[in-house]
DNA sequence: TTGCAGTCAATATC
DNA sequence: GATATTGACTGCAA
């Protein structure tokens, strides 16, 4: 009965719960002929072997399936082990056991003709599928993602960190065969990772995957094999592209494009890439401190003055905020770990034992372990501190005077900034400029910040007191928060562009009230 | 429409 | 050559 209505009446995927999508996976296995015959045994109890059948894919990452195929050498399948049944709560556990521990070796896939991420020999031969995934294992990740329990993700990618050096495996080859990702996006990743609360569940994939791929003991021993078949095809292209004189581009089944058709097209349609001077940043930098969320009147008129694209400073503007953003999640976790003096090197599950459900924690509130970075970025050496205050510190190495113009000196490669040639001149002083706009906004901060909730607007029980990371619980930390002068307190000159950061992120803050206060519903805040 | 998360890919840097 | 940085883009949600 139950089959029957499923199968006249499927619900939409959001529609469902977690129990109410096993169903939808274990048909979409089935289909993927992943699921072998009798391994689910009609559910005495109620609970049957949920899960079971996804948590037995013992590879639901695609560097199995991915060195198959470019790896003939590779052992087995991915056919999945067999299987007892198990009951929900077994499941679960069993699910978290698949992430967090080490899993038996990864069999490799049969079916399928996964892509080659690393190997451009064939393009196209698989098209759907972007990532180095078989359809089935596609759709296990992310069942995997959704159901997984918290991921340490700051540990992890420590752990992988250190795989790779150790073994000499590099970024691109890991993020493109393990993760999907590319070189740039693996490095970020590495670089920066979010805290487990922070991610979408997208975002939680690649975690997922590292840890999956930690678990899996063979894990190195795979990837030096795809590096060395990586190697062979290399020396193979470039040997007989030599020998025949043939660009050494894969040769692409069949076609023949270096006839007729130019071979150049494609890439002079490429845009050149903007590269921002230093001096172009600087005032954007400015600009920002004084107004995250510039209005588009000040972002024309900062485009103007720059003699940039308004969607080069909308853009600017974008990354720049997530990615100071990104920033002081790191501090946050740099200070955290500190702070907690090894207890554990978690802080995202930290701040997850903290709050089961804080989602909404602290939105903005990165600021909470700020001050504590702060004092850890001075005495800390750590991986990533070398990096920490870059984006947020101003023009690094060039400080420039600010009325500097773009010089031909800064040996940047700048694309014709499609606009009169004559450059921006002096360099206009965006933050007056931001900052004349708003006034009221930019002269917030010295009111009752945290005031949010004085108008009664709910501070609501998704910010429990208890929500939020345990730095952030700290009363220094919200005085920080809302506190500035004392809370940057000037201990050395490092602590400017942690001022810097705090003000504007807190203007980042004023700009939600602002925006939620104007709304006519009630909201809940989020800081 | 706006802001964000996630990512790519060109480029810079090590 | 590997890794880091960063402007641009896509897709999603409010």
């Amino acid at each position: 009965g139950s089959v029957s209505d499923m199968l006249s009446r499927p619900k939409p995927w959001s529609k469902l719960t977690q129990k109410g999508r096993e169903p939808f996976i274990r048909m979409q296995l089935w289909l993927n002929g992943e699921l072998g015959q009798g391994v689910l045994p009609v559910q005495g109890q109620q609970q049957g072997p949920v899960l079971h059948s996804v948590t037995s894919l013992q590879d639901p990452l695609p560097q199995g399936c991915v060195s198959s195929e470019s790896t003939p050498k590779t052992s087995a399948s991915c056919s999945p082990a067999p299987e007892s049944p198990m009951s929900s709560s077994e499941s679960v556990k069993s699910l978290t056991e698949l992430v967090q521990q080490p899993c038996p070796p990864i069999d490799t896939s049969k079916d399928g003709k996964p892509p080659e991420p690393s190997d451009p020999p064939a393009p196209d031969s698989q098209p759907a599928t972007p990532l180095p995934l078989s359809g089935h294992s596609a759709l296990s990740i992310q069942e995997l993602v959704a159901m997984s329990p918290e991921l340490d993700t700051y540990g992890i990618t420590k752990r992988v960190k250190e795989v790779l050096t150790d073994n000499n495996l590099g970024q691109r080859l890991f993020g493109e065969t393990i993760l999907g990702l590319t070189q740039g996006s693996v490095s970020d990743l590495l670089a920066r990772p979010k805290p487990w609360h922070k991610l979408s569940l997208k975002g939680r994939e690649p975690f997922v995957r590292m840890q999956l791929w930690l678990n899996d003991p063979n894990n190195v021993e795979k990837l030096m094999d795809m590096k060395r078949m990586e190697k062979k095809a290399y020396m193979k292209r470039r040997h007989s592209s030599v020998s025949d004189s043939q660009p050494c581009e894969p040769p692409s089944v069949g076609t023949d494009y270096s006839q007729g058709a130019s071979p150049q097209p494609q890439h002079q349609l490429k845009k050149p890439r903007v590269v921002l001077a230093p001096e172009e940043k600087e005032a954007l930098k400015r600009a920002y401190q004084q107004k995250p969320y510039p209005s588009p009147k000040t972002i024309e008129d900062l485009a103007t003055q720059l003699n940039l694209k308004t969607s080069t400073v909308i853009n600017w503007f974008h990354n720049y905020r997530s990615r100071i953003r990104r920033e002081l999640f790191i501090e946050e976790i740099q200070a955290g770990s500190q702070g907690q003096a090894g207890a554990s090197d978690s802080p995202s599950a930290r701040s997850g034992r903290a709050a089961p459900s804080s989602e909404g924690d602290s939105c903005d509130g990165v600021e909470a372990g700020v001050e504590a970075a702060d004092a850890a970025t001075k005495s800390q050496g750590g991986p990533a501190e070398a990096q920490r205050e870059e984006a947020p510190r101003p023009a690094e190495k060039a400080e420039p005077p600010s009325s500097g113009t773009a010089g031909p000196d800064d040996g940047r490669p700048r694309p014709p900034p499609e606009g009169p040639a004559d450059g921006p001149g002096p360099l206009p002083n965006p933050a007056a400029l931001a900052a004349g706009e708003d006034a009221a906004t930019s002269a917030a901060p010295s009111g009752e910040g945290p005031g949010v909730a004085r108008d009664g607007a709910p501070r609501s029980s998704t910010l429990p007191s208890t929500s939020a990371p345990a730095a952030a619980r700290r009363p220094s930390s919200l005085q920080s928060l809302f506190g500035l002068p004392e809370a940057a307190g000037a201990r050395d000159s490092r602590d400017n562009p942690l001022r810097k950061k705090k003000a504007a992120n807190l203007n980042s803050i004023i700009h939600r009230l602002e925006k939620a206060a104007s709304r006519e519903e009630p909201i809940e805040w989020e800081f």
